[in-house]
DNA sequence: GTTTTTGCACTGACCAGTCAGTTTAAAAAC
DNA sequence: GTTTTTAAACTGACTGGTCAGTGCAAAAAC
């Protein structure tokens, strides 16, 4: 999963990321084996195995199992909304249209569900679980991913290029789990599939050229 | 969740249904306790207590805490197939078109997920889940359910109602994923929204009426 | 010389699954 | 119609194993 960029731990930034270093390690490892098997089924042993780490080092570097997750669902998300936000940001700067900036991020959300899909499954196996932990957590980070699609519905919308009766949250929920499902669903069931052919799909729901009578 | 019907059982049939009531018990205390909590972190203790019977009850009725889950998933998904169908066939028994024949079953969809929210959270966060034994339970059971949608889209192309330019399986997945989403984020995030708001909208995006440029 | 990592033994809680025995209710015997 | 028998249904204490988290001395990295 990379590198952790900005102000992650308590020291950080002089000396080097030799933490860094472990603490990506662990999210690597982590993000699989949580998604294969979820969160309780999963161990600290295996995850430090997998990482190739000692025991001891999982919890010099996070207080708990559950604050290691917590800190790799906020981490994994600001990738995606970061991904989401530059996608719109380019179409924007090009001179292209609301719809072919959320074309674009529908093309981000694919991109980042192909590179990281563990990351997308486990994201999903517990965003509406309630009364769990890291549920606090949960809700501002889908906000934050949110927020960014329906920022770009409230511009199509002032720009006369949406239909001014669509309600925004919903719409903007809706697309993103058209795109969250369609993609998992490519991923485990329809795997031949390419990248393009998902994206054309979806693309066309977008625009309305299913329903929307045509020849 | 009802009573179970059909062959079920060993027995079954003649003297009456106190096992069908105490699985149905069981079940009922189940998915509430695995939705909320994932399966791995749910207790054998926790679901007998919640159903008002003893551990071994548990033992007696299922082979293992993961036949109790698998029994749940198909009987669960059977309820869900059956109304879609429903949706479906009393549309064209209406003399709908095709596409009132999607919009009554997205609306069949958000029903079901209003009156069994904790089945279709727990659905959802297994369905992608790799190497887990009710895997190959999953695989069919989600067949199941998005054949139905595929068939009415396929009669919808043939009809000519529907564009054949439309990729039939990514797109059936992409709807069903639409409303799975939208629906659990409504009951989650914006609960006081009503159901026919969120029908409204999701309705708008399948019959185009978002991007394809309007008034 | 300070920070980080290692290796490993240990603990205490928790939990899936078992089993010997009890209850229930209906059929069989009287 | 009361007693006896039977079998299914249920009970809950118990077992064997697993796992999060700890403690610590020594090594490695910086």
């Amino acid at each position: 999963m990379q590198k952790a960029a900005g102000a992650t731990g308590s020291k950080g930034s002089s000396g080097g990321g030799r933490r860094q270093a472990t603490k990506a390690k662990l999210y690597e490892a982590a993000v699989t084996l949580i998604a294969e098997q979820g969160f309780s089924a999963t161990t600290v042993d295996e995850i430090a195995e997998r990482a190739g780490v000692a025991k001891g080092t999982v919890y010099y570097n996070f207080a708990s199992k559950a604050e290691l997750f917590e800190e790799l669902l906020r981490y994994g998300v600001g990738l995606l909304t970061e991904s989401l936000q530059r996608a719109a940001d380019d179409t924007e700067r090009s001179g292209g249209t609301k719809v072919a900036a959320l074309d674009a991020m529908i093309r981000a959300g694919l991109d980042f569900i192909a590179t990281y899909p563990s990351f997308t499954q486990l994201y999903v196996a517990e965003l509406w679980r309630t009364g769990r932990a890291w549920q606090s957590t949960l809700l501002v980070v889908r906000q934050q991913a949110v927020a960014v699609v329906e920022e770009v519905l409230r511009e199509g919308v002032a720009a006369g290029e949406l239909s001014d009766e669509i309600d925004i949250p919903l719409t903007a929920a809706a697309l993103v789990g058209m795109v969250l499902v369609a993609a998992l669903d490519w991923q485990a069931f329809q795997p031949e599939r390419s990248i393009d052919d998902v994206h054309a799909a979806l693309s066309r729901l977008l625009q309305g050229r299913v329903g929307g009578s045509r020849a």
